[in-house]
DNA sequence: TCCGTAAATGAGAATGACTATCGCTTTAGG
DNA sequence: CCTAAAGCGATAGTCATTCTCATTTACGGA
Protein backbone atom coordinates (compact mmCIF):
# COMPACT_ATOMS: atom_id res chain seq x y z
CA UNK A 1 0.00 0.00 0.00
CA UNK A 2 2.67 2.61 0.84
CA UNK A 3 6.05 2.66 -1.02
CA UNK A 4 8.31 5.50 0.48
CA UNK A 5 8.12 6.62 4.48
CA UNK A 6 7.91 9.59 5.58
CA UNK A 7 10.00 9.19 8.49
CA UNK A 8 11.77 6.01 9.90
CA UNK A 9 10.40 3.78 12.52
CA UNK A 10 13.32 2.32 14.30
CA UNK A 11 13.24 -0.69 15.90
CA UNK A 12 13.57 0.24 19.20
CA UNK A 13 9.74 2.38 18.73
CA UNK A 14 8.54 -0.05 16.42
CA UNK A 15 8.45 -2.75 18.79
CA UNK A 16 7.09 -0.65 21.61
CA UNK A 17 3.86 0.42 19.10
CA UNK A 18 3.79 -2.81 17.60
CA UNK A 19 3.46 -4.41 21.47
CA UNK A 20 0.89 -1.53 23.08
CA UNK A 21 -1.37 -2.89 19.72
CA UNK A 22 -1.23 -6.02 20.59
CA UNK A 23 -2.36 -5.18 24.18
CA UNK A 24 -5.57 -3.99 22.47
CA UNK A 25 -5.44 -6.80 20.26
CA UNK A 26 -4.63 -4.91 17.46
CA UNK A 27 -2.06 -5.02 14.82
CA UNK A 28 0.36 -2.78 13.16
CA UNK A 29 -0.83 -2.45 10.04
CA UNK A 30 0.81 -0.41 6.95
CA UNK A 31 -1.95 1.82 7.23
CA UNK A 32 -1.12 2.32 10.93
CA UNK A 33 2.41 2.57 9.89
CA UNK A 34 2.25 5.64 8.14
CA UNK A 35 0.08 7.25 10.11
CA UNK A 36 2.71 7.12 12.81
CA UNK A 37 5.14 8.12 10.04
CA UNK A 38 3.19 11.00 9.37
CA UNK A 39 3.16 12.15 12.31
CA UNK A 40 6.96 10.97 13.05
CA UNK A 41 7.80 13.57 10.07
CA UNK A 42 5.10 16.22 11.33
CA UNK A 43 7.24 16.43 14.88
CA UNK A 44 4.03 18.64 16.06
CA UNK A 45 0.42 17.90 16.80
CA UNK A 46 -1.07 17.60 13.24
CA UNK A 47 -4.36 17.67 12.32
CA UNK A 48 -6.65 15.19 10.20
CA UNK A 49 -6.48 17.27 6.84
CA UNK A 50 -2.79 17.25 7.82
CA UNK A 51 -1.74 13.94 7.43
CA UNK A 52 -3.88 13.33 4.77
CA UNK A 53 -2.26 15.75 2.93
CA UNK A 54 1.47 14.45 4.23
CA UNK A 55 0.75 10.92 2.70
CA UNK A 56 -2.08 10.99 0.28
CA UNK A 57 -2.47 7.61 0.28
CA UNK A 58 -4.02 7.47 3.35
CA UNK A 59 -8.00 7.15 3.12
CA UNK A 60 -10.03 9.34 5.10
CA UNK A 61 -12.39 6.78 7.01
CA UNK A 62 -9.26 4.60 7.85
CA UNK A 63 -7.02 7.42 9.27
CA UNK A 64 -10.25 8.45 11.60
CA UNK A 65 -10.61 5.02 12.77
CA UNK A 66 -7.09 4.00 12.89
CA UNK A 67 -6.19 7.21 14.82
CA UNK A 68 -9.21 6.31 17.62
CA UNK A 69 -7.49 2.92 17.62
CA UNK A 70 -4.15 4.37 17.89
CA UNK A 71 -5.25 6.53 20.63
CA UNK A 72 -6.77 3.64 22.45
CA UNK A 73 -3.83 2.09 22.36
CA UNK A 74 -1.63 4.35 24.17
CA UNK A 75 0.08 5.54 20.82
CA UNK A 76 -1.13 8.72 20.37
CA UNK A 77 -2.74 11.34 21.95
CA UNK A 78 -5.38 13.38 20.84
CA UNK A 79 -5.10 16.98 21.35
CA UNK A 80 -8.16 19.21 21.09
CA UNK A 81 -8.36 22.94 20.85
CA UNK A 82 -10.75 25.75 19.84
CA UNK A 83 -9.80 25.00 16.45
CA UNK A 84 -12.15 22.80 14.38
CA UNK A 85 -9.63 20.18 13.97
CA UNK A 86 -8.36 17.83 16.50
CA UNK A 87 -4.96 17.16 16.75
CA UNK A 88 -2.44 14.20 16.82
CA UNK A 89 0.36 13.12 18.09
CA UNK A 90 2.67 10.60 19.18
CA UNK A 91 2.13 9.14 23.18
CA UNK A 92 4.68 11.30 25.73
CA UNK A 93 5.66 7.81 26.93
CA UNK A 94 7.40 7.29 23.36
CA UNK A 95 8.78 10.44 23.00
CA UNK A 96 9.30 12.52 26.18
CA UNK A 97 7.31 15.15 28.76
CA UNK A 98 6.01 18.15 27.29
CA UNK A 99 3.42 21.24 27.11
CA UNK A 100 1.96 22.93 23.92
CA UNK A 101 1.74 26.70 22.68
CA UNK A 102 -1.89 27.07 21.47
CA UNK A 103 -1.69 30.21 19.19
CA UNK A 104 -4.78 31.30 19.55
CA UNK A 105 -4.94 33.17 16.05
CA UNK A 106 -3.91 30.25 13.40
CA UNK A 107 -5.07 27.72 15.88
CA UNK A 108 -1.77 26.03 15.20
CA UNK A 109 0.54 23.49 18.09
CA UNK A 110 3.97 23.58 18.92
CA UNK A 111 5.64 21.74 22.04
CA UNK A 112 7.75 23.04 25.06
CA UNK A 113 9.48 20.97 27.40
CA UNK A 114 9.41 23.35 30.58
CA UNK A 115 13.10 22.77 32.64
CA UNK A 116 13.40 20.43 35.59
CA UNK A 117 12.91 22.12 38.06
CA UNK A 118 9.96 24.06 37.22
CA UNK A 119 8.49 20.74 36.10
CA UNK A 120 9.48 19.02 39.52
CA UNK A 121 7.38 22.15 41.47
CA UNK A 122 4.55 21.72 39.70
CA UNK A 123 4.69 18.25 40.24
CA UNK A 124 5.01 19.07 43.95
CA UNK A 125 2.04 21.05 43.92
CA UNK A 126 0.07 19.01 41.93
CA UNK A 127 0.01 15.71 44.02
CA UNK A 128 -0.56 17.98 46.78
CA UNK A 129 -4.01 19.25 44.74
CA UNK A 130 -4.58 15.37 44.10
CA UNK A 131 -4.68 13.93 47.65
CA UNK A 132 -6.15 16.81 48.61
CA UNK A 133 -9.37 16.00 46.55
CA UNK A 134 -9.78 12.59 46.40
CA UNK A 135 -8.66 12.38 42.52
CA UNK A 136 -6.94 10.14 41.06
CA UNK A 137 -4.26 11.92 38.74
CA UNK A 138 -3.82 10.25 35.24
CA UNK A 139 -1.46 13.13 33.69
CA UNK A 140 -1.67 16.46 33.87
CA UNK A 141 -1.52 19.33 30.74
CA UNK A 142 0.02 22.59 30.73
CA UNK A 143 -0.82 25.23 27.43
CA UNK A 144 0.29 28.20 26.91
CA UNK A 145 -1.98 29.97 25.10
CA UNK A 146 -0.86 32.87 22.61
CA UNK A 147 -0.12 34.24 19.46
CA UNK A 148 3.03 33.02 17.53
CA UNK A 149 5.51 34.90 15.83
CA UNK A 150 4.07 33.35 12.17
CA UNK A 151 0.38 35.43 13.38
CA UNK A 152 2.24 38.49 15.07
CA UNK B 1 -38.65 36.59 30.15
CA UNK B 2 -37.42 35.16 33.76
CA UNK B 3 -38.99 35.49 36.90
CA UNK B 4 -36.88 34.03 39.57
CA UNK B 5 -33.38 33.96 39.25
CA UNK B 6 -31.23 30.78 40.00
CA UNK B 7 -28.61 33.21 41.88
CA UNK B 8 -27.34 36.35 42.37
CA UNK B 9 -25.37 39.10 40.50
CA UNK B 10 -24.35 41.50 42.57
CA UNK B 11 -23.99 44.69 41.77
CA UNK B 12 -20.24 44.98 40.94
CA UNK B 13 -20.68 41.79 39.03
CA UNK B 14 -23.51 43.28 37.15
CA UNK B 15 -21.72 46.20 36.21
CA UNK B 16 -18.48 44.75 35.34
CA UNK B 17 -20.38 42.66 32.84
CA UNK B 18 -22.48 45.31 31.68
CA UNK B 19 -19.38 47.33 30.46
CA UNK B 20 -18.04 44.01 29.16
CA UNK B 21 -20.83 43.51 26.75
CA UNK B 22 -20.92 47.23 25.81
CA UNK B 23 -17.30 46.78 24.72
CA UNK B 24 -18.67 44.64 22.54
CA UNK B 25 -22.00 46.96 21.12
CA UNK B 26 -23.66 44.53 23.25
CA UNK B 27 -26.24 44.34 25.47
CA UNK B 28 -26.93 43.25 29.08
CA UNK B 29 -30.32 41.50 28.76
CA UNK B 30 -32.60 39.44 30.27
CA UNK B 31 -31.47 36.20 28.24
CA UNK B 32 -27.64 36.66 28.50
CA UNK B 33 -28.49 37.14 32.33
CA UNK B 34 -29.84 33.97 33.06
CA UNK B 35 -27.20 31.89 31.29
CA UNK B 36 -24.69 34.31 33.75
CA UNK B 37 -27.16 33.08 36.84
CA UNK B 38 -26.91 29.25 35.76
CA UNK B 39 -23.63 29.42 35.30
CA UNK B 40 -22.88 31.45 38.79
CA UNK B 41 -25.79 28.98 40.63
CA UNK B 42 -23.86 25.96 38.60
CA UNK B 43 -20.29 26.90 40.65
CA UNK B 44 -18.49 24.65 37.43
CA UNK B 45 -18.10 24.60 34.02
CA UNK B 46 -21.19 23.75 32.47
CA UNK B 47 -21.81 22.06 29.18
CA UNK B 48 -25.02 23.39 27.00
CA UNK B 49 -27.48 21.06 27.87
CA UNK B 50 -26.69 21.28 31.93
CA UNK B 51 -27.15 24.80 31.00
CA UNK B 52 -30.56 24.41 29.37
CA UNK B 53 -31.73 22.23 31.84
CA UNK B 54 -30.82 24.45 34.70
CA UNK B 55 -32.67 27.23 33.05
CA UNK B 56 -35.65 25.52 30.96
CA UNK B 57 -37.47 28.92 30.09
CA UNK B 58 -33.81 28.97 27.81
CA UNK B 59 -34.05 28.58 24.22
CA UNK B 60 -31.28 26.14 22.63
CA UNK B 61 -30.41 28.42 19.88
CA UNK B 62 -30.43 31.88 21.82
CA UNK B 63 -28.37 29.64 24.16
CA UNK B 64 -25.50 28.27 21.93
CA UNK B 65 -25.88 32.35 20.19
CA UNK B 66 -25.37 34.03 23.49
CA UNK B 67 -22.43 32.23 25.00
CA UNK B 68 -20.51 32.94 21.88
CA UNK B 69 -21.41 36.89 22.36
CA UNK B 70 -20.53 36.22 25.81
CA UNK B 71 -17.48 34.62 24.76
CA UNK B 72 -16.13 37.30 22.64
CA UNK B 73 -16.65 39.95 24.95
CA UNK B 74 -14.68 38.25 27.74
CA UNK B 75 -17.63 37.73 30.41
CA UNK B 76 -17.45 33.46 30.02
CA UNK B 77 -14.42 31.13 28.90
CA UNK B 78 -15.27 28.31 26.54
CA UNK B 79 -13.47 25.01 27.79
CA UNK B 80 -13.55 21.58 25.48
CA UNK B 81 -12.09 18.26 26.66
CA UNK B 82 -12.31 15.05 24.68
CA UNK B 83 -15.94 15.43 25.81
CA UNK B 84 -18.79 15.64 23.44
CA UNK B 85 -19.64 19.29 24.78
CA UNK B 86 -17.78 22.26 25.37
CA UNK B 87 -18.20 23.56 28.82
CA UNK B 88 -18.80 27.87 29.91
CA UNK B 89 -18.00 29.20 33.10
CA UNK B 90 -17.42 32.53 33.92
CA UNK B 91 -13.92 33.81 33.10
CA UNK B 92 -11.21 34.45 35.41
CA UNK B 93 -10.88 38.00 35.89
CA UNK B 94 -14.55 38.15 36.93
CA UNK B 95 -13.63 35.18 39.85
CA UNK B 96 -10.28 34.10 40.56
CA UNK B 97 -7.36 32.66 38.96
CA UNK B 98 -7.67 28.64 38.64
CA UNK B 99 -7.47 25.07 37.07
CA UNK B 100 -9.60 22.29 36.23
CA UNK B 101 -9.93 18.77 37.59
CA UNK B 102 -10.88 16.82 34.50
CA UNK B 103 -12.38 13.74 34.75
CA UNK B 104 -11.26 11.28 31.93
CA UNK B 105 -14.35 8.52 32.98
CA UNK B 106 -17.41 11.00 32.97
CA UNK B 107 -15.60 14.21 31.50
CA UNK B 108 -16.78 16.27 34.19
CA UNK B 109 -14.52 19.43 34.96
CA UNK B 110 -14.51 20.58 38.24
CA UNK B 111 -11.84 23.89 39.48
CA UNK B 112 -8.70 23.95 41.49
CA UNK B 113 -6.37 26.46 42.57
CA UNK B 114 -2.36 26.36 42.78
CA UNK B 115 -1.19 27.72 46.12
CA UNK B 116 0.59 31.35 45.59
CA UNK B 117 3.97 29.91 45.25
CA UNK B 118 3.52 27.15 42.98
CA UNK B 119 1.63 29.22 41.04
CA UNK B 120 4.64 31.84 40.87
CA UNK B 121 6.85 29.49 40.15
CA UNK B 122 5.10 28.26 36.98
CA UNK B 123 4.67 32.11 35.96
CA UNK B 124 7.81 32.65 36.06
CA UNK B 125 9.14 29.68 34.37
CA UNK B 126 6.28 30.30 31.72
CA UNK B 127 7.89 33.54 30.78
CA UNK B 128 11.46 32.37 30.59
CA UNK B 129 9.63 29.67 27.76
CA UNK B 130 7.71 32.55 26.06
CA UNK B 131 10.85 35.13 26.10
CA UNK B 132 12.99 32.31 24.05
CA UNK B 133 10.13 30.97 21.02
CA UNK B 134 8.93 34.59 20.51
CA UNK B 135 5.28 33.90 21.68
CA UNK B 136 3.36 36.37 22.94
CA UNK B 137 1.20 34.71 25.81
CA UNK B 138 -1.93 35.64 26.57
CA UNK B 139 -2.85 33.09 29.15
CA UNK B 140 -1.44 29.42 30.76
CA UNK B 141 -3.71 26.78 30.57
CA UNK B 142 -3.53 23.94 33.34
CA UNK B 143 -5.34 20.43 33.71
CA UNK B 144 -5.22 17.76 35.86
CA UNK B 145 -7.16 14.65 34.27
CA UNK B 146 -8.26 11.07 36.47
CA UNK B 147 -10.62 10.60 37.52
CA UNK B 148 -13.00 11.82 39.64
CA UNK B 149 -14.31 10.29 43.29
CA UNK B 150 -17.85 9.62 41.51
CA UNK B 151 -16.20 7.53 38.86
CA UNK B 152 -13.63 5.69 40.77
C1' DT C 1 2.63 -23.05 -0.15
C1' DC C 2 -2.39 -22.99 0.02
C1' DC C 3 -6.66 -22.20 2.36
C1' DG C 4 -10.06 -20.47 5.69
C1' DT C 5 -11.22 -17.22 8.72
C1' DA C 6 -10.99 -13.06 11.10
C1' DA C 7 -9.43 -8.47 10.97
C1' DA C 8 -8.62 -4.24 8.26
C1' DT C 9 -9.72 -1.21 4.63
C1' DG C 10 -12.16 2.54 2.17
C1' DA C 11 -16.13 4.76 -0.13
C1' DG C 12 -20.08 6.60 1.13
C1' DA C 13 -24.02 7.29 4.37
C1' DA C 14 -25.35 8.80 8.89
C1' DT C 15 -24.78 11.35 13.20
C1' DG C 16 -24.92 15.25 16.10
C1' DA C 17 -22.83 19.48 18.11
C1' DC C 18 -22.95 23.75 16.64
C1' DT C 19 -24.10 27.81 13.42
C1' DA C 20 -26.87 30.53 10.20
C1' DT C 21 -31.36 32.21 8.75
C1' DC C 22 -35.29 34.90 9.12
C1' DG C 23 -39.65 36.60 10.60
C1' DC C 24 -41.36 38.14 15.07
C1' DT C 25 -40.71 40.62 19.54
C1' DT C 26 -38.56 43.69 22.70
C1' DT C 27 -36.05 47.73 23.92
C1' DA C 28 -33.78 52.30 23.85
C1' DG C 29 -34.33 56.91 23.21
C1' DG C 30 -36.25 60.83 20.88
C1' DC D 1 -46.14 56.91 21.84
C1' DC D 2 -43.20 55.73 17.63
C1' DT D 3 -39.61 53.90 15.24
C1' DA D 4 -35.41 51.70 14.18
C1' DA D 5 -32.17 48.71 15.76
C1' DA D 6 -31.10 44.77 18.58
C1' DG D 7 -32.39 40.40 20.44
C1' DC D 8 -35.07 36.22 20.29
C1' DG D 9 -36.22 31.44 18.98
C1' DA D 10 -37.87 27.80 15.82
C1' DT D 11 -35.93 25.58 12.21
C1' DA D 12 -32.80 24.45 8.52
C1' DG D 13 -28.04 23.90 7.34
C1' DT D 14 -23.01 22.73 8.02
C1' DC D 15 -19.26 19.89 8.68
C1' DA D 16 -15.96 17.15 11.63
C1' DT D 17 -16.34 12.74 12.99
C1' DT D 18 -18.36 8.07 13.24
C1' DC D 19 -20.75 4.17 11.31
C1' DT D 20 -21.86 0.67 7.62
C1' DC D 21 -20.80 -2.86 4.75
C1' DA D 22 -18.90 -5.02 0.79
C1' DT D 23 -14.24 -5.98 -0.57
C1' DT D 24 -9.40 -6.85 0.41
C1' DT D 25 -5.60 -8.30 3.23
C1' DA D 26 -2.98 -11.10 6.35
C1' DC D 27 -2.20 -14.45 10.09
C1' DG D 28 -1.86 -19.42 11.23
C1' DG D 29 -2.77 -24.26 10.55
C1' DA D 30 -2.56 -28.17 7.33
Amino acid sequence: MKTEPLATIDTELDEQITDLLRQSDQRFTKGRRALVEALLAGGRPMTIPQVLEADTRLAQSSAYRNLVVLEAAGVVTRIVTNDDFARYELAEHLTHHHHHLICSSCGDVADFALDDQAEAGLDKALHKIAAATGFTVEAHRLDLVGVCSDCD
